[in-house]
DNA sequence: TCCTATGTGTAGAATGCCGATATGAAGCTC
DNA sequence: GAGCTTCATATCGGCATTCTACACATAGGA
């Protein structure tokens, strides 16, 4: 599959996989990947900026700390950003109605 | 809602709209337009373009005629095109399918 | 006469995901 | 101790695709 396929949808589940408490970016990655069966794969060119992107929203927020010797960059929602996400959640719903009603796979 | 979301889908919605039978562009528009219930209102400079884009991957071919003394560009699904809508539907199953999964909107 | 609906089309801008690349530490195996 | 894999962050350029704005043209109603 495609994976330009999520454009335009991946704030919404990097939003969704922080909404039960913060991340870094690794974490994210491989969160997705267990979530979606091995097929949501994101590279690091792809969630870095998208993370950069929802900070500067302020969406989320960050934090460095240092585990195991290596330096970790947290990201946290804000209240901004748990109201992007319900939004988020409201526009996937409306969309895969209507791209499912057209397509004919209800 | 943001139209930039079906990034990546509109060929879908294309292919499924002319799977029962040919249409020109502008009725394409209205009939997606009608379809969802208003909310897709494609400009004519997304729909154009994509229909040359359908074209060159030989997934539609097209006719002119002159209706009511105006020109018209009818398209027509190829068997090729038959093929990438079955393929685009199991693609946008799948897709669907992981989002709502992450989203939690199942 | 003018406006709206019908109908096709292009050019340029903006968006944003991806591939490639770079850096570096920890830990394991041979 | 050399090399590999995993963990971890990050940037840059390329590229595909959608949108905005414009241009053109006919038919028909107000």
């Amino acid at each position: 599959m495609k994976l330009d396929t999520l454009r335009g949808h991946l704030d919404a589940l990097v939003l969704a996989v922080l909404e039960p408490g913060p991340l870094h970016g690794y974490a994210i990655i491989s969160t997705l990947r267990t979530r979606s069966g091995g097929t949501l794969d994101l590279p690091t060119g792809t969630i870095y900026p998208a993370l950069r992107r929802l900070e500067r929203a302020e969406y989320v927020s960050s934090d460095w700390s240092i585990v195991g010797g290596r330096k970790r960059r947290t990201y946290e929602l804000t209240a901004a950003g748990r109201r992007a996400l319900a939004s988020e959640r409201d526009t996937w719903k409306a969309f895969s109605n209507i791209v499912g009603g057209v397509l004919g796979t209800d």
